[in-house]
DNA sequence: GACATCATGTAATCCGTTACATGATTTT
DNA sequence: AAAATCATGTAACGGATTACATGATGTC
Protein backbone atom coordinates (compact mmCIF):
# COMPACT_ATOMS: atom_id res chain seq x y z
CA UNK A 1 0.00 0.00 0.00
CA UNK A 2 1.66 3.23 -1.38
CA UNK A 3 -0.51 5.91 0.12
CA UNK A 4 0.74 4.72 3.56
CA UNK A 5 3.93 6.11 2.36
CA UNK A 6 2.31 9.46 0.96
CA UNK A 7 0.73 10.35 4.08
CA UNK A 8 4.02 9.23 5.95
CA UNK A 9 5.87 11.44 3.34
CA UNK A 10 3.49 14.44 3.83
CA UNK A 11 4.10 14.02 7.50
CA UNK A 12 7.69 14.12 7.80
CA UNK A 13 8.59 16.94 8.71
CA UNK A 14 5.26 18.27 10.45
CA UNK A 15 1.73 17.50 11.76
CA UNK A 16 -1.38 17.33 9.88
CA UNK A 17 -5.01 16.57 10.12
CA UNK A 18 -6.28 14.00 7.69
CA UNK A 19 -8.20 17.27 6.05
CA UNK A 20 -4.86 18.73 5.55
CA UNK A 21 -3.13 15.66 4.17
CA UNK A 22 -6.05 15.51 1.20
CA UNK A 23 -5.05 19.28 0.34
CA UNK A 24 -1.30 18.16 -0.08
CA UNK A 25 -2.44 15.53 -1.71
CA UNK A 26 -4.50 17.66 -4.23
CA UNK A 27 -1.29 19.85 -4.71
CA UNK A 28 1.54 19.21 -6.56
CA UNK A 29 1.38 15.54 -5.62
CA UNK A 30 -2.13 14.75 -7.95
CA UNK A 31 0.17 14.43 -10.79
CA UNK A 32 1.29 11.13 -9.82
CA UNK A 33 -0.90 10.37 -6.83
CA UNK A 34 -4.46 11.01 -6.09
CA UNK A 35 -7.12 9.64 -2.74
CA UNK A 36 -10.25 10.66 -1.86
CA UNK A 37 -10.65 11.93 2.36
CA UNK A 38 -12.97 8.57 2.62
CA UNK A 39 -9.81 6.13 1.89
CA UNK A 40 -7.31 9.06 3.61
CA UNK A 41 -9.32 8.81 7.30
CA UNK A 42 -9.38 4.76 7.60
CA UNK A 43 -5.38 4.49 6.00
CA UNK A 44 -4.39 7.21 9.37
CA UNK A 45 -6.54 4.94 11.75
CA UNK A 46 -4.77 1.80 10.15
CA UNK A 47 -1.49 3.68 10.49
CA UNK A 48 -1.62 4.21 14.18
CA UNK A 49 -2.94 1.00 14.78
CA UNK A 50 0.53 0.16 13.42
CA UNK A 51 2.65 3.06 15.18
CA UNK A 52 3.20 4.45 12.06
CA UNK A 53 1.45 7.54 13.37
CA UNK A 54 0.20 9.16 16.59
CA UNK A 55 -3.20 11.21 17.30
CA UNK A 56 -3.25 14.19 19.33
CA UNK A 57 -7.47 14.33 19.13
CA UNK A 58 -8.91 18.12 20.03
CA UNK A 59 -11.76 18.95 20.49
CA UNK A 60 -12.59 19.84 17.16
CA UNK A 61 -9.05 18.22 14.85
CA UNK A 62 -7.33 15.00 15.24
CA UNK A 63 -4.09 16.23 14.42
CA UNK A 64 -1.72 13.13 13.19
CA UNK A 65 2.50 13.13 13.78
CA UNK A 66 4.69 10.54 12.92
CA UNK A 67 6.17 8.09 14.91
CA UNK A 68 10.16 7.08 14.61
CA UNK A 69 8.91 3.68 13.53
CA UNK A 70 7.14 5.84 10.63
CA UNK A 71 9.87 7.84 9.69
CA UNK A 72 11.77 4.16 9.78
CA UNK A 73 9.40 2.45 7.46
CA UNK A 74 9.61 5.19 4.97
CA UNK A 75 13.09 5.63 4.41
CA UNK A 76 12.85 1.79 4.13
CA UNK A 77 10.62 2.00 1.49
CA UNK A 78 12.23 5.39 -0.04
CA UNK A 79 15.79 3.55 -0.14
CA UNK A 80 13.99 0.09 -1.80
CA UNK A 81 14.22 -0.87 -5.41
CA UNK A 82 11.05 0.23 -7.25
CA UNK A 83 8.90 -2.65 -9.42
CA UNK A 84 7.91 -1.26 -12.86
CA UNK A 85 4.16 -0.80 -12.09
CA UNK A 86 1.49 -3.30 -14.03
CA UNK A 87 0.10 -0.74 -16.20
CA UNK A 88 -3.59 -0.73 -17.53
CA UNK A 89 -3.98 1.46 -20.17
CA UNK A 90 -7.49 1.58 -21.39
CA UNK A 91 -6.77 4.11 -24.43
CA UNK A 92 -3.93 1.34 -25.39
CA UNK A 93 -6.83 -1.24 -25.56
CA UNK A 94 -8.77 0.89 -27.33
CA UNK A 95 -5.77 1.09 -30.03
CA UNK A 96 -5.40 -2.29 -30.12
CA UNK A 97 -9.00 -3.48 -31.08
CA UNK A 98 -9.24 0.10 -33.16
CA UNK A 99 -8.48 -2.37 -36.75
CA UNK A 100 -12.58 -3.04 -35.98
CA UNK A 101 -13.04 0.65 -37.00
CA UNK A 102 -12.72 2.43 -40.13
CA UNK A 103 -9.54 4.26 -40.64
CA UNK A 104 -11.00 8.14 -39.88
CA UNK A 105 -12.76 6.56 -36.69
CA UNK A 106 -9.17 5.28 -35.63
CA UNK A 107 -7.58 8.40 -36.09
CA UNK A 108 -10.45 10.87 -34.67
CA UNK A 109 -10.01 8.33 -31.32
CA UNK A 110 -6.32 9.14 -31.47
CA UNK A 111 -5.95 12.45 -32.45
CA UNK A 112 -8.31 13.08 -29.47
CA UNK A 113 -6.20 11.92 -27.42
CA UNK A 114 -3.05 13.55 -28.46
CA UNK A 115 -5.34 16.83 -28.23
CA UNK A 116 -5.82 15.93 -23.75
CA UNK A 117 -2.25 15.10 -23.55
CA UNK A 118 -1.09 18.76 -25.58
CA UNK A 119 -3.56 20.23 -22.66
CA UNK A 120 -1.60 18.38 -20.08
CA UNK A 121 1.74 19.76 -21.27
CA UNK A 122 0.34 23.27 -21.14
CA UNK A 123 -0.26 22.66 -17.45
CA UNK A 124 2.60 20.41 -16.38
CA UNK A 125 5.07 23.51 -17.87
CA UNK A 126 3.53 26.51 -16.61
CA UNK A 127 3.21 24.54 -12.93
CA UNK A 128 7.16 24.29 -13.75
CA UNK A 129 7.75 27.72 -14.64
CA UNK A 130 6.21 28.34 -11.14
CA UNK A 131 7.88 26.24 -9.32
CA UNK A 132 11.53 27.99 -11.69
CA UNK A 133 10.52 30.94 -10.32
CA UNK A 134 10.53 30.24 -6.72
CA UNK A 135 13.17 28.54 -6.39
CA UNK A 136 15.03 32.09 -5.90
CA UNK A 137 13.88 32.56 -2.54
CA UNK A 138 14.54 29.57 -0.57
CA UNK A 139 17.33 28.47 1.81
CA UNK A 140 20.02 26.37 -0.08
CA UNK A 141 18.41 22.97 2.12
CA UNK A 142 15.10 24.02 0.97
CA UNK A 143 16.31 24.29 -2.97
CA UNK A 144 17.83 20.61 -2.92
CA UNK A 145 14.10 19.35 -1.76
CA UNK A 146 12.27 21.61 -4.17
CA UNK A 147 14.47 21.16 -7.13
CA UNK A 148 14.18 17.42 -6.83
CA UNK A 149 10.69 17.61 -6.12
CA UNK A 150 10.32 19.49 -9.64
CA UNK A 151 12.28 16.45 -11.32
CA UNK A 152 8.62 14.76 -10.83
CA UNK A 153 6.80 17.72 -13.04
CA UNK A 154 9.55 17.53 -15.62
CA UNK A 155 9.59 13.92 -15.83
CA UNK A 156 5.02 14.52 -16.31
CA UNK A 157 5.70 16.82 -18.87
CA UNK A 158 8.17 14.63 -20.73
CA UNK A 159 5.61 11.73 -20.41
CA UNK A 160 2.82 14.05 -21.63
CA UNK A 161 5.12 14.66 -25.11
CA UNK A 162 5.88 11.18 -25.59
CA UNK A 163 2.34 10.50 -25.56
CA UNK A 164 1.57 13.03 -28.02
CA UNK A 165 3.96 12.35 -30.14
CA UNK A 166 2.95 8.71 -30.34
CA UNK A 167 -0.66 9.73 -30.99
CA UNK A 168 1.30 12.15 -34.14
CA UNK A 169 2.63 9.26 -35.28
CA UNK A 170 0.27 6.64 -34.60
CA UNK A 171 -2.19 9.25 -36.50
CA UNK A 172 -0.12 9.05 -40.06
CA UNK A 173 0.47 5.19 -39.54
CA UNK A 174 -3.26 4.83 -40.37
CA UNK A 175 -3.94 7.24 -42.84
CA UNK A 176 -0.71 5.95 -44.64
CA UNK A 177 -2.73 2.62 -44.51
CA UNK A 178 -5.74 4.45 -46.08
CA UNK A 179 -3.27 5.97 -49.01
CA UNK A 180 -1.71 2.79 -48.63
CA UNK A 181 -5.14 0.81 -49.49
CA UNK A 182 -6.55 3.68 -52.21
CA UNK A 183 -3.60 3.18 -54.46
CA UNK A 184 -3.37 -1.13 -54.68
CA UNK A 185 -4.17 -3.68 -52.20
CA UNK A 186 -1.44 -5.96 -52.25
CA UNK A 187 0.62 -2.92 -49.89
CA UNK A 188 2.24 -4.23 -47.02
CA UNK A 189 4.34 -0.87 -46.45
CA UNK A 190 7.19 -0.12 -44.24
CA UNK A 191 7.70 -1.99 -40.81
CA UNK A 192 6.67 -0.55 -37.33
CA UNK A 193 9.47 1.19 -36.14
CA UNK A 194 10.27 2.13 -32.72
CA UNK B 1 -14.75 -2.02 -16.23
CA UNK B 2 -12.43 -2.34 -18.64
CA UNK B 3 -11.67 -5.93 -18.76
CA UNK B 4 -14.93 -6.20 -20.40
CA UNK B 5 -14.12 -4.97 -23.13
CA UNK B 6 -10.58 -6.58 -23.49
CA UNK B 7 -13.08 -9.70 -23.52
CA UNK B 8 -14.92 -8.26 -25.98
CA UNK B 9 -12.28 -7.34 -28.51
CA UNK B 10 -10.63 -11.03 -28.00
CA UNK B 11 -14.26 -12.40 -28.58
CA UNK B 12 -14.98 -10.62 -31.53
CA UNK B 13 -13.79 -12.54 -34.17
CA UNK B 14 -14.26 -16.08 -32.26
CA UNK B 15 -15.77 -17.61 -29.85
CA UNK B 16 -13.37 -18.99 -26.46
CA UNK B 17 -13.30 -20.18 -23.04
CA UNK B 18 -12.25 -18.32 -20.32
CA UNK B 19 -9.44 -20.39 -20.03
CA UNK B 20 -8.16 -19.79 -23.44
CA UNK B 21 -9.02 -15.42 -23.20
CA UNK B 22 -6.71 -15.65 -19.99
CA UNK B 23 -3.59 -16.95 -22.64
CA UNK B 24 -5.26 -14.18 -25.01
CA UNK B 25 -4.60 -11.58 -22.55
CA UNK B 26 -1.45 -13.01 -21.33
CA UNK B 27 0.07 -12.61 -24.98
CA UNK B 28 0.52 -8.90 -26.92
CA UNK B 29 -2.10 -7.62 -24.38
CA UNK B 30 0.20 -8.17 -21.30
CA UNK B 31 1.85 -4.91 -22.30
CA UNK B 32 -0.74 -2.97 -21.50
CA UNK B 33 -3.28 -4.63 -19.86
CA UNK B 34 -3.20 -7.92 -17.58
CA UNK B 35 -5.94 -10.34 -15.38
CA UNK B 36 -6.34 -13.60 -13.37
CA UNK B 37 -8.50 -16.11 -14.30
CA UNK B 38 -10.38 -15.78 -10.75
CA UNK B 39 -10.58 -11.87 -12.29
CA UNK B 40 -12.05 -13.37 -15.50
CA UNK B 41 -15.12 -16.41 -15.06
CA UNK B 42 -17.10 -13.91 -12.92
CA UNK B 43 -16.69 -11.01 -15.49
CA UNK B 44 -17.76 -13.44 -18.21
CA UNK B 45 -21.05 -14.51 -15.74
CA UNK B 46 -21.83 -11.07 -15.26
CA UNK B 47 -21.56 -10.29 -18.98
CA UNK B 48 -23.61 -13.19 -19.82
CA UNK B 49 -26.24 -11.69 -17.54
CA UNK B 50 -25.53 -7.80 -19.32
CA UNK B 51 -26.74 -10.28 -22.59
CA UNK B 52 -23.16 -9.05 -24.02
CA UNK B 53 -22.00 -12.95 -24.42
CA UNK B 54 -23.95 -16.30 -24.80
CA UNK B 55 -22.31 -19.23 -23.39
CA UNK B 56 -22.36 -22.80 -25.34
CA UNK B 57 -21.67 -25.20 -22.11
CA UNK B 58 -20.17 -28.88 -23.22
CA UNK B 59 -19.68 -31.27 -20.76
CA UNK B 60 -15.92 -29.97 -20.43
CA UNK B 61 -15.83 -26.56 -21.56
CA UNK B 62 -18.00 -23.44 -21.45
CA UNK B 63 -17.44 -21.78 -24.54
CA UNK B 64 -18.70 -18.18 -24.88
CA UNK B 65 -19.85 -16.23 -27.99
CA UNK B 66 -19.88 -12.24 -28.27
CA UNK B 67 -23.90 -11.21 -28.98
CA UNK B 68 -25.01 -8.40 -31.02
CA UNK B 69 -25.43 -6.82 -27.96
CA UNK B 70 -21.58 -7.03 -26.95
CA UNK B 71 -20.22 -6.13 -30.48
CA UNK B 72 -22.36 -2.68 -30.47
CA UNK B 73 -21.02 -1.99 -26.75
CA UNK B 74 -17.35 -2.79 -27.97
CA UNK B 75 -17.95 -0.16 -31.27
CA UNK B 76 -19.55 1.88 -28.77
CA UNK B 77 -16.77 2.01 -26.52
CA UNK B 78 -13.81 1.86 -28.80
CA UNK B 79 -15.43 5.00 -30.55
CA UNK B 80 -16.04 6.79 -27.36
CA UNK B 81 -13.38 9.58 -26.35
CA UNK B 82 -10.75 7.93 -23.73
CA UNK B 83 -10.11 10.30 -20.84
CA UNK B 84 -6.57 10.28 -19.48
CA UNK B 85 -5.89 8.00 -16.74
CA UNK B 86 -5.13 8.93 -13.01
CA UNK B 87 -2.02 7.22 -12.79
CA UNK B 88 -0.76 6.20 -9.62
CA UNK B 89 3.38 5.95 -10.12
CA UNK B 90 4.86 4.44 -7.03
CA UNK B 91 8.35 5.86 -8.31
CA UNK B 92 7.14 9.39 -8.70
CA UNK B 93 6.37 9.00 -5.10
CA UNK B 94 9.69 8.05 -3.99
CA UNK B 95 11.34 10.84 -5.84
CA UNK B 96 9.04 13.47 -4.75
CA UNK B 97 10.23 12.69 -1.13
CA UNK B 98 13.47 11.29 -2.15
CA UNK B 99 15.13 14.62 -0.51
CA UNK B 100 14.97 12.67 2.72
CA UNK B 101 17.64 10.22 1.34
CA UNK B 102 21.50 11.55 0.31
CA UNK B 103 22.21 12.54 -2.66
CA UNK B 104 24.16 8.77 -3.57
CA UNK B 105 20.96 6.97 -2.33
CA UNK B 106 18.57 9.06 -4.48
CA UNK B 107 20.54 8.65 -7.44
CA UNK B 108 21.20 4.66 -6.64
CA UNK B 109 17.43 4.14 -6.50
CA UNK B 110 16.77 5.78 -10.17
CA UNK B 111 19.82 4.36 -11.25
CA UNK B 112 18.08 1.00 -10.20
CA UNK B 113 14.92 2.22 -12.03
CA UNK B 114 16.25 3.07 -15.45
CA UNK B 115 17.84 -0.32 -15.83
CA UNK B 116 14.79 -1.89 -15.63
CA UNK B 117 13.23 0.46 -18.06
CA UNK B 118 15.99 -0.59 -20.39
CA UNK B 119 15.45 -4.21 -19.71
CA UNK B 120 11.80 -3.20 -20.90
CA UNK B 121 13.49 -1.81 -24.28
CA UNK B 122 15.34 -4.83 -25.32
CA UNK B 123 12.06 -7.48 -24.34
CA UNK B 124 9.83 -5.16 -26.69
CA UNK B 125 12.26 -4.16 -29.40
CA UNK B 126 12.58 -8.36 -29.50
CA UNK B 127 8.77 -8.53 -29.68
CA UNK B 128 8.16 -5.58 -32.29
CA UNK B 129 11.31 -7.52 -34.64
CA UNK B 130 8.66 -10.46 -34.45
CA UNK B 131 5.87 -8.79 -35.28
CA UNK B 132 7.45 -6.72 -38.18
CA UNK B 133 8.56 -10.33 -39.68
CA UNK B 134 5.87 -11.75 -39.52
CA UNK B 135 3.93 -9.12 -41.63
CA UNK B 136 4.98 -10.63 -44.99
CA UNK B 137 2.90 -14.14 -43.90
CA UNK B 138 -0.25 -12.09 -43.87
CA UNK B 139 -3.29 -11.45 -46.50
CA UNK B 140 -3.82 -7.90 -46.96
CA UNK B 141 -6.59 -7.51 -44.71
CA UNK B 142 -4.69 -9.10 -41.63
CA UNK B 143 -1.72 -6.67 -42.50
CA UNK B 144 -3.89 -3.74 -41.59
CA UNK B 145 -5.05 -5.13 -38.24
CA UNK B 146 -1.51 -6.55 -37.27
CA UNK B 147 0.00 -2.63 -38.31
CA UNK B 148 -2.25 -1.08 -36.03
CA UNK B 149 -1.45 -3.52 -32.98
CA UNK B 150 1.88 -3.10 -33.47
CA UNK B 151 1.41 0.40 -32.64
CA UNK B 152 1.00 -0.39 -29.14
CA UNK B 153 4.25 -1.79 -29.07
CA UNK B 154 6.00 0.78 -30.45
CA UNK B 155 3.99 2.97 -27.69
CA UNK B 156 5.44 0.86 -25.55
CA UNK B 157 9.15 1.39 -26.58
CA UNK B 158 9.03 5.18 -26.74
CA UNK B 159 7.54 5.13 -23.12
CA UNK B 160 10.07 2.58 -21.84
CA UNK B 161 12.79 4.84 -23.59
CA UNK B 162 11.06 8.12 -22.37
CA UNK B 163 11.63 6.95 -18.97
CA UNK B 164 15.27 5.60 -19.11
CA UNK B 165 16.55 9.06 -20.20
CA UNK B 166 14.74 10.75 -17.69
CA UNK B 167 16.15 8.47 -14.95
CA UNK B 168 19.89 9.74 -16.33
CA UNK B 169 18.76 13.37 -16.47
CA UNK B 170 17.17 13.00 -12.61
CA UNK B 171 20.62 11.11 -11.47
CA UNK B 172 22.94 13.60 -13.84
CA UNK B 173 20.98 16.82 -11.73
CA UNK B 174 21.42 14.86 -8.47
CA UNK B 175 24.93 14.59 -9.07
CA UNK B 176 25.23 18.40 -9.74
CA UNK B 177 23.83 19.48 -6.68
CA UNK B 178 26.35 16.88 -4.89
CA UNK B 179 28.95 19.40 -6.66
CA UNK B 180 27.00 22.43 -6.42
CA UNK B 181 27.01 21.79 -2.70
CA UNK B 182 30.80 20.88 -2.34
CA UNK B 183 32.23 23.91 -4.20
CA UNK B 184 30.05 26.57 -2.37
CA UNK B 185 26.85 26.40 -0.30
CA UNK B 186 25.08 29.30 -2.45
CA UNK B 187 24.64 27.61 -5.61
CA UNK B 188 20.88 27.69 -6.87
CA UNK B 189 21.76 25.93 -10.13
CA UNK B 190 20.18 26.54 -13.44
CA UNK B 191 16.09 25.95 -13.40
CA UNK B 192 14.93 22.95 -13.92
CA UNK B 193 13.83 22.60 -17.79
CA UNK B 194 11.71 20.32 -19.90
C1' DG C 1 -28.54 34.65 8.84
C1' DA C 2 -26.47 32.46 4.87
C1' DC C 3 -22.69 30.49 2.75
C1' DA C 4 -18.13 28.68 2.28
C1' DT C 5 -14.75 26.10 4.26
C1' DC C 6 -12.91 22.94 7.59
C1' DA C 7 -13.47 18.61 9.48
C1' DT C 8 -14.62 13.52 10.23
C1' DG C 9 -16.50 9.74 9.17
C1' DT C 10 -19.64 5.24 7.27
C1' DA C 11 -21.62 2.16 3.65
C1' DA C 12 -21.90 0.16 -0.67
C1' DT C 13 -19.66 -1.12 -4.50
C1' DC C 14 -15.97 -2.09 -7.85
C1' DC C 15 -11.86 -3.83 -9.60
C1' DG C 16 -8.18 -6.64 -8.80
C1' DT C 17 -4.84 -10.11 -6.37
C1' DT C 18 -3.58 -14.21 -3.78
C1' DA C 19 -4.62 -18.39 -1.99
C1' DC C 20 -7.20 -22.33 -2.10
C1' DA C 21 -9.82 -26.34 -4.13
C1' DT C 22 -11.10 -29.46 -7.73
C1' DG C 23 -11.01 -32.38 -11.56
C1' DA C 24 -10.53 -33.79 -16.68
C1' DT C 25 -7.42 -34.52 -20.61
C1' DT C 26 -3.09 -35.02 -22.83
C1' DT C 27 1.67 -36.03 -23.00
C1' DT C 28 5.73 -38.47 -21.51
C1' DA D 1 1.62 -44.28 -13.85
C1' DA D 2 3.21 -39.62 -13.37
C1' DA D 3 3.39 -35.05 -14.82
C1' DA D 4 1.95 -31.21 -17.49
C1' DT D 5 -1.67 -28.75 -19.24
C1' DC D 6 -6.46 -27.51 -19.68
C1' DA D 7 -10.31 -26.06 -17.29
C1' DT D 8 -13.50 -23.87 -13.72
C1' DG D 9 -14.35 -21.96 -9.89
C1' DT D 10 -14.69 -19.87 -4.51
C1' DA D 11 -13.02 -17.08 -0.50
C1' DA D 12 -10.62 -13.61 1.62
C1' DC D 13 -8.63 -9.51 1.27
C1' DG D 14 -6.82 -4.92 -0.40
C1' DG D 15 -7.16 -0.63 -2.44
C1' DA D 16 -9.98 2.88 -4.38
C1' DT D 17 -14.40 5.40 -5.71
C1' DT D 18 -19.00 7.22 -4.98
C1' DA D 19 -22.62 8.40 -2.25
C1' DC D 20 -24.26 9.59 2.01
C1' DA D 21 -24.37 11.85 6.66
C1' DT D 22 -22.99 15.17 10.07
C1' DG D 23 -21.50 19.15 12.31
C1' DA D 24 -18.23 23.05 13.72
C1' DT D 25 -15.98 27.42 12.48
C1' DG D 26 -15.22 31.51 9.96
C1' DT D 27 -16.71 35.12 6.63
C1' DC D 28 -19.85 38.19 4.18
Amino acid sequence: MSLKHVLLGCLYKKPATGFRLKQMVDGSISHFWSAELSQIYPTLKKMQQESLVTCNAGTRDKVYHITDTGRGELLQWLRSPTELAQQRDAFMVKVYFGSLLRDEEVSRVIDDCGRRHRARIAEYTEALELGNSMLKDLSPHEVRDFRIKLLTLRAGIESEKHWASWCDEAAAEVAQMTAAVAKGKGEKGAPIRA
